[in-house]
DNA sequence: TTGAAAGCGCTAACAG
DNA sequence: CTGTTAGCGCTTTCAA
């Protein structure tokens, strides 16, 4: 018994699928009892249950999201927006979002912003169409537009979260739970090490990417730290494209400009700290030996190369699932999401620590 | 002039945004302009536009996508299913489906499957409820539950592509859409690259995950090949974890059980190529001296260690840019989308070339 | 434990 | 160019 698709019995506007309705009639009930089964199954009697779940593999219902959401007004909707879906540093943040989400009842609308702010807010202009439940946001620079809605998703009780962020000096106060570490305190990090392991002359390489704030962050924290300590320090910011090759570029640049003087550089990434790495073995500048590199975000290949890349280790995973936390507690009591920070833990490898290389 | 919380006027279920009710009172007119203003400007008098366009940014008004979808029967959600979101292998996939869908009026419902078809299903399950306006899987291997959505969409009307794959001999016809490449044919190139270069004695370095059957065809259209040019073969299984000490201990396997007779071995990605040729270097065997190795993927890092990786490049973007093409064109045309074949490249790099170490 | 009535916010179809 | 009417498919009261 099939549905029919010519000249219909019921004159119908929507695509042919089976509806509440048709299940209703296939089990003589009615709608409603049906859609009390399919959200409440202890509320409906055994027997009627029964007839209720045949009727249903019989029609071969689904339940449709968008009348339900529509009528009870609350979306199931999480959207996350994230600069790079695919990077490395983000990935695992991305799926600890959907692993979190899963079986939760809510759906993950996942958009990548290519680190542009104009991009985000349009992403969150069409998004708000959608009415999702809860907002997850990366960092805390946005545009006033996009501050305007996320501002008034807040207010009117949607969760909104800003992840890899979560800066100690909250100065400012938008008001959205912050859920990551204090970059400038991991820049400092960064800069501690370097200073501990003797050097006086640093670099920061700091992102190519104009609109990560964050690696700027990290750059300002490492040099304000450098000069407390009374260590000179460079900023300098890597050329864009295949991250290893700008690290090899940012290492030439040291060498042949005469920058012979620096002894420590941090990057703002594994990669381009990899790449300066590669470019000096094949220059035969000894690493830690003349020149103690380090990154951020502890990247596998980090790990293989000799000597290993010293780095930060962010807590990638633990961003994604606490953000799917508060942003599920949140919804459940009704009451705003927290900030929770998360702290990045140092790994010493090779590249940095003269004893190894 | 604001929406009023408390003891309201008009009593109202749904959160308390403004709907189009409130925009065409504001402006004087009635709904279905407003409507109509909204998806087809050029419908509504110019003056008509100017008021309602002014009681739209007085009430703050925005479209709700859901309610809309709901009353013209046909979602604007592209679900596309990825093993991985963030594997370096999809990355710029997903990236090109973003992209190719922004601005179009598809939203991208992405979600990650873990590699594991039960997953898929299950998602898939959960995605129905969701009405998406078009199917985009990856592969050809669905359980058949699977296959039984994907098919009953299709069969309605709903365009259904599967990404990465493409085999010559389409004897497995599900009728869905094929955009990628043959990777038995991706194999046996990979197999002719070592044969040409001398070798006779050949392996290949399978994925550790069970459900990437992908790197599991292009193994066997490498042994096939190897066979038929009379080479020996050995196909053996890498380990999961890191991708990179998954291929060091997989060089390390070949040189402790007496496999010294094996000289040229292809991986089925560059990661675990990569941790080989690392391992290989520090254990003082020579690349491409005495064992050629070679890639997939082209993953960046292949370029940058010394020798370079030998690779095949496979069409990743180009992937993602195509199937949303023919996601689109179809859903304009009414007409199924089409397979389309898109080939890898084979990058020579020093792993394989034996002028060149 | 089940049902009736009303409506979520928007749009198709056809008039005018 | 604009309005009327009648839903899309589901859920919320509230009553039985």
């Amino acid at each position: 018994m099939k549905v029919d698709q010519g000249p219909s019995p019921r004159q119908r506007r929507g695509h042919g699928r089976p509806t509440l309705h048709d299940v209703a009639d296939a089990a003589g009930v009615t709608r409603i009892t049906v859609s009390r089964f399919m959200r409440s199954p202890h509320l409906v009697a055994a027997e009627t249950s029964e007839r209720i779940k045949a009727a249903i593999d019989q029609t071969g219902y689904v339940l449709n999201l968008q009348a339900g959401q529509l009528a009870s007004g609350n979306s199931h909707i999480v959207a996350a927006l994230i600069p790079n879906v695919g990077h490395s540093i983000f990935a695992e943040t991305v799926q600890a979002l959907a692993e979190g989400l899963h079986g939760s009842g809510y759906e993950l609308l996942l958009i990548s912003t290519g680190y542009s702010m104009e991009r985000e807010e349009q992403q969150l202009r069409a998004l708000i169409g959608w009415a999702p439940a809860a907002f997850i946001v990366t960092g805390r620079h946005h545009t006033a537009g996009s501050r305007h809605i996320l501002g008034a998703a807040s207010s009117s009780g949607t969760p909104v979260v800003e992840i890899w962020d979560h800066p100690k000096n909250a100065a400012h106060g938008d008001g959205f739970a912050l859920i990551g570490f204090d970059h400038r305190h991991a820049g400092k990090s960064m800069a501690q090490h370097l200073l501990a392991q003797g050097h006086t002359s640093l670099a920061y390489v700091d992102s190519g990417v104009a609109e990560d704030f964050r690696a700027h962050e990290r750059g300002e924290g490492f040099a304000a730290e450098a000069r407390r300590a009374g260590a000179s320090v460079k900023i300098v910011r890597a050329p864009t494209g295949d991250a290893f090759d700008a690290g090899r570029r940012v290492l030439e640049q040291f060498v042949s400009k005469g920058r012979k003087a620096v002894t420590g550089v941090a990057f703002s990434n594994d990669h381009l700290a990899c790449g300066a790495l590669l470019q000096a073995q094949e220059t035969h500048i000894e690493v830690p030996g003349q020149l103690a590199l380090m990154g951020f975000g502890d990247f596998p290949i980090g790990r293989q190369l000799r000597p290993g890349m010293s780095t930060l280790l962010p807590p990638r995973a633990d961003i994604g699932r606490t953000a799917v936390e508060e942003v599920l507690r949140s919804l459940a009591s009704g009451n705003a999401a927290s900030s929770r920070e998360l702290p990045c833990e140092l790994i010493v490898r090779g590249s940095t620590l003269k004893g190894s290389s």
